[in-house]
DNA sequence: TTTATTTTTTAGGTTTGTCTAAAAATAAAT
DNA sequence: ATTTATTTTTAGACAAACCTAAAAAATAAA
């Protein structure tokens, strides 16, 4: 079946959504998108009627066995389409986003493939989320939130939860980074507030907010 | 200014078809783009009041300054893509056109200046097309058609005129592609068809149509 | 368990890009 | 110089994807 670059869009916030939510509603799907709750509506009896999502008026939205497959596909081309412009056009992690969101839409599946192949079939993207497969399989990921890390252990950061602009300047600020190695140590009560000592023995604070966001494994 | 999809296609395509004839008809941008003639009247009256062609009812239609500017940004972003899925990505120099045709409207302009780095500013197409440059440049191309070749003397196919998948098939078959060094050997008065000796000595016919698309350089 | 608030859907429009059928302008042929 | 044929434009419709305003359903509060 063919789709729509809207159709993909909605397909895709489904997808992600569903990751914090087993159902998605009307509004979510409405700030995600960025139009108007009218207009979700509209198409999630589109999408049902092609049978991608199970809906039911007023309950919510699932993707289907079917709408998952697709998900996957475009969440594969946005991943793997970041991870080229990283590596290979030298694009800076944190300004990839935007390019991708277009290039997911591009169709030609031999394209994914063999850009997969050039790239050496990545698992993870320049966020650290994982790359589906060609036949949809996402790598597990053996990372954990920064907030579960006990105190003085070294780990790396391995993803970030969020790709809005805001959370990436703050990072570059921070000189925080996909592979920079820290230990936690402290928590403070108070705010949740916590400090670091990153590699190169500098002391960061980062908000509960921030550390929320963040996801690590022992390296 | 930004431009859709559908704005862009047919401004490409007035573009390609002024390199025929001055001044460009509505059938003919009809039988271009796939789309009915009252459709393209449509979009012509759409492009003149952007001021992006100049264009009289029942007069035919020219690109202005602004749309040659922007014809040529497109013509750049299709051939560096075409270029970088034959040299990048192993596709055969036949099947990158369907996939160009989707990638010159990702908008990036970054994306597309740190694509032609990648690719060492590539100055010509797997078809032997000249790629603008970021400026709109486009390299001389010093090739003849190969009608207009004098018989034993050794050429280069450098371009061919057409990206139908007729003609691709045909040259494939033949044995021809980009780089082939050749002799022709023979003019048949009768039909106008030409008799070519490849580099590995080989006899090949081929006929006043086919000639009439193939351009060369000497060697 | 009513009442108030929030969420979601319906109803009715708009823009973009396409279409068919018919009219008008231009070009070609007698 | 008419008539005929071709090209192009106009008129009116339609699907996709969005919108606002109002109605209806679900949820929360009193
Ligand atoms: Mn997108
Ligand atoms: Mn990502
Ligand atoms: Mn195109
Ligand atoms: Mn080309």
């Amino acid at each position: 079946m063919i789709f729509t670059v809207a159709e993909e869009n909605y397909i895709k916030a489904v997808y992600h959504l569903q990751q914090e939510q087993e159902t998605v509603s009307t509004n979510a799907l409405s700030a995600e998108l960025q139009t108007r709750p009218a207009s979700v509506t509209d198409m999630l009896k589109k999408l049902k009627s092609k049978r991608i999502i199970s809906y039911e008026p007023y309950h919510g939205v699932k993707l289907s066995n079917e709408g998952r497959k697709v998900a996957l596909g475009i969440v594969r081309k946005h991943r793997l389409w970041e991870y080229f412009l990283v590596d290979k056009l030298q694009f800076g992690w944190d300004e990839v986003h935007e390019v991708a969101e277009e290039l997911e839409h591009i169709s030609s599946t031999k394209l994914v493939d063999k850009l997969d192949a050039f790239l050496g079939y990545p698992k993870f993207d320049p966020h650290g989320d994982p790359i589906p497969d060609s036949k949809g399989r996402l790598a597990a990921q053996q990372q954990e939130p920064l907030a579960a890390i006990p105190l003085n252990k070294t780990v790396e950061i391995t993803a970030v939860g969020s790709q809005s602009s805001e959370l990436l300047e703050l990072l570059k600020h921070k000189g925080l980074q996909m592979g920079t190695r820290l230990e936690v140590k402290k928590i403070f009560d108070f705010d949740g507030s916590l400090e670091l000592k990153s590699k190169n023995q500098q002391i960061v604070t980062i908000s509960r907010d921030l550390a929320s966001v963040l996801f690590v494994k022992p390296v």
